[in-house]
DNA sequence: TATATTTGCTTAAACGTTTAAGCAAATATA
DNA sequence: TATATTTGCTTAAACGTTTAAGCAAATATA
C-alpha cells in the first residue's frame, strides 16, 4: 500500500524523457518551458503523487519559508489570537509558521531559539518570557542576520522591530476611569518591573495618580508574577492593610481573577467596596461574576502587523537599519467589576 | 557585525587541514576519529560559531527529526497541556515539534497536513477538527508511510494509533452521579454524532439512562457544536420545554459555560433547580459561579503517551501492523454545579 | 536569403551534510 | 619477523532540488 519510495523530480523526468531541470522549471511555470511540457509534467506529477521535497529546495535556495514563533504560552486568548492572525497573513505569502512555547521559562526560551535557528527559519517573531532578562540568545538571532520581531513583551535594549499597545496610556485609561467612578485609594498589582510593558504600566499608574492628586503609597503598589495564585496572595496582602484600597488595578487578567476570588470569598462587594480592573481582556473576564473590566490588547491587529513587518524584512535584500516600533492604542472594556455608578 | 556567510563543516575542515567528512564524524563522536581531532574540531566549531545546517543533514539522512502536531485550537487548556507534555517527551529524544491549529475547520486542517508533509516531518500527532468527516487527507499521510497518531478526536475507520479517554464510561460516571444526587430528568447537550468521542458520550448517556430506568426522551438529547454560544441556545431550547429537565450534562465545558450563563440570567438555581455537568475540566469551570462539575481528560498522560507511541514507531525499522489503542479512565470532578446534597 | 533573436530545452554544478568504501600507518597477534 | 587487525583518516557519491550557462532548432528581422 504505502509506496515507500517517494516520487522525485527525476522520476517525472524519466517518464517524460526530459531533464530534471526541465521538470523543476515546468513546475515553477518558467517562461522558457512550453505549455505542452508544463501540462505533461503537471499531469505526471499528479499521477505519481509528487510532493516537492522542501528540505532540498530550502537547502538549495538558502531559504526555508518557515517563520519561528515564540510565545510564553499558547493557552491564552491573547497569544493564540495573535498567532492565528499572524499565521493567516504569512500563509498568504507562502510562509508557514512553527509555534513554540517558553512556558515563561528563560531556559525553555533559549532552547526554543536554538531549535528555531536549527530548523533554519527565515525569521523569528517572539514575545519574551517573564523570566527573561539576559538577552544573549536574542542577540544571537540578530547576529545571524535573521529578522527578529518582538511583540507585546519586548525590550528596548534589543533594538529590533516591535509591535505592542500603549501600556503607559492604558494605565491612564484605567486610573481615569476608576477616579471617575469615585475611587480615591487605587492600588496596583503590577508585573515584574524589569519587563518593559509592566514597567510602563507602573509608570502610567504613578503618573495618573499624580495627575489626579491622589496619594501614591508604597503599600498600594505591589510587584507580582501575575499568576492566578499570586493574584490571590497579593489581594490578601492588600486586604490586610489598615487602610484598604477602594480599587485595585491588576496588570494581568489571570491575577485579577485570583483577586476576584479572594474578594468574593471574603464577602467584599465588587465594585461597591472595592472596584477591580484587569488587563488583557481574556474571554473569562466576561464569564466570571462579576465580570471583570479589562484592557483590550488588539491581538488581531498585533498578529497582522507582526506578519507584515516580517514580510517587509523578507522582501528587502538590502539590510536597512530603520526600525519599526508600532504602538497601538489600547481600549478599556468596562464591565461590572468597576461599574459603580450603574450597579 | 552580522557575518552573513554561515560557517560550514568545510570551513572547519580547511582551518584544520582535514576533510569535511572527518569534521562531520568528529562532531558526531565517531569512534574512528581520534580524541585529539575531535577536540580540535569542537574548539574550531565553537570559535567559528558553527551551527549545523539542519536542512542538509535532514536531506541527506532522509529524516527531519520534526514531528507535526495538529490540534483544533491551542487556546484550550486540554490541548495546550497535551502539547506541553508531548513536546517535553519528544525533546528528550531529539525531536522538535511543529504546532498547527485547524480552528475546527476542515479546510484549514487539510492545509495544515500539506504544510507538515511539505516540511518533511517524521510523524504527525493530531486531534481532528469538528468539521472533519472526509478522511482523505489523513489517508494521504498513511499512504506516505508517515507515522500518524491520533488523540482525543479520532476515527476508528482510519485504523491508526489512538490515545484518548473512555468517553462511554465518562457518561456513565456523570449519569450515575446525577442520579445519586436525586435527578430524574437528565438532558444531554452532546457534540456532533459523526465524531466518535461525542457519539460514545451519547451512547454512554443512553445506556446509563436505561440502566437507571430513566425516561429516554428525544427532546432531552440535543446535538450541538459545543461553542459557548451554541450552549446558550441549546439551554434556552431545553428551558422552553413543557417538562423541563432537572439536570443537564453538556459534552463540552465551553457549551456548559453558555448553559450556566443562561441559567444564571434566568434566575434558575444551580444545582437545586437544574444540576449541570460539563466535560473537559477546563480551568474556568472552577472559576465561574457556581463552579461546574466536569470530566478530567488526563491531558498530561495523553501527551506523554502520544509522544511515546510516536517514538515506538520511529525506532522500529520494520513496519509492523500492531495498533496501539490506549483508552484512559476518565475522572469526574464534582463541583458546586451538581452538588445538590451539600448545597 | 542571411543574420539575430527567441524558444525550449540540456548540462553541470551547487546547497551542506552524511556515509560507504577504501587506504596507509600504527598496532596487535601468531 | 610476517601477517592480521585496528586506527584515523580521505575520497567520492549521494540526498532532491535549483539555477547559471549553453546550445540547437524555430522563428523573427533585415
Amino acid at each position: 500500500m504505502s509506496n515507500n519510495k517517494k516520487t522525485t523530480i527525476k522520476d517525472i523526468a524519466s517518464v517524460l524523457n526530459i531533464s530534471p531541470a526541465a521538470v523543476s522549471k515546468a513546475l515553477h511555470n518558467d517562461s522558457r518551458i512550453s505549455l505542452k511540457t508544463k501540462e505533461a509534467v503537471k499531469k505526471v506529477a499528479k499521477d505519481l503523487n509528487y510532493q516537492p521535497n522542501h528540505l532540498a529546495s530550502a537547502l538549495r535556495k538558502g531559504k526555508s519559508n518557515l517563520v519561528g514563533v515564540i510565545v510564553p504560552r499558547t493557552n491564552s486568548n491573547f497569544f493564540s489570537s495573535v498567532i492565528e492572525n499572524m499565521e493567516e497573513a504569512l500563509n498568504k505569502e507562502g510562509y508557514n509558521i512553527i509555534i513554540t512555547q517558553s512556558n515563561e521559562s528563560y531556559k525553555k526560551e533559549c532552547r526554543n531559539i536554538d531549535t528555531l535557528l536549527f530548523t533554519q527559519v527565515d525569521g523569528i517573531i517572539a514575545s519574551m518570557a517573564n523570566e527573561t532578562t539576559n538577552l544573549e540568545y536574542y542577540e544571537k538571532i540578530k547576529s545571524k542576520g535573521i529578522p527578529l520581531i518582538l511583540f507585546d513583551r519586548g525590550e528596548n535594549d534589543l533594538n529590533v522591530d516591535y509591535i505592542g499597545i500603549n501600556d503607559y496610556d492604558s494605565s491612564h485609561l484605567i486610573v481615569d476611569h476608576l477616579v471617575q467612578q469615585g475611587c480615591k485609594r487605587i492600588a496596583h498589582i503590577g508585573g515584574y518591573k524589569h519587563t518593559r510593558i509592566f514597567n510602563n504600566r507602573i509608570r502610567g499608574y504613578i503618573e495618573a495618580l499624580k495627575k489626579h492628586n491622589l496619594p501614591l503609597e508604597d503599600e498600594l503598589l505591589i510587584e507580582s508574577s501575575l499568576t492566578t495564585k499570586d493574584g490571590r496572595e497579593k489581594m490578601i496582602q492588600l486586604l490586610s492593610l489598615k487602610d484598604k484600597p477602594d480599587a485595585v488595578y491588576v496588570a494581568g487578567d489571570y491575577a485579577a481573577l485570583g483577586a476576584l476570588q479572594v474578594l468574593n470569598e471574603q464577602g467584599i462587594r465588587i465594585p461597591e467596596d472595592i472596584a477591580l480592573v484587569g488587563f488583557g481582556n481574556e474571554p473569562f473576564t466576561a464569564m466570571v461574576t462579576p465580570a471583570i473590566s479589562s484592557i483590550n490588547q488588539h491581538s488581531t491587529e498585533i498578529g497582522k502587523l507582526a506578519a507584515k513587518t516580517f514580510l517587509e524584512h523578507a522582501k528587502k535584500t538590502i539590510i536597512e537599519q530603520s526600525l519599526n516600533k508600532i504602538i497601538l492604542d489600547a481600549e478599556l472594556v468596562v464591565r461590572d467589576s468597576s461599574n459603580i455608578k450603574n450597579s
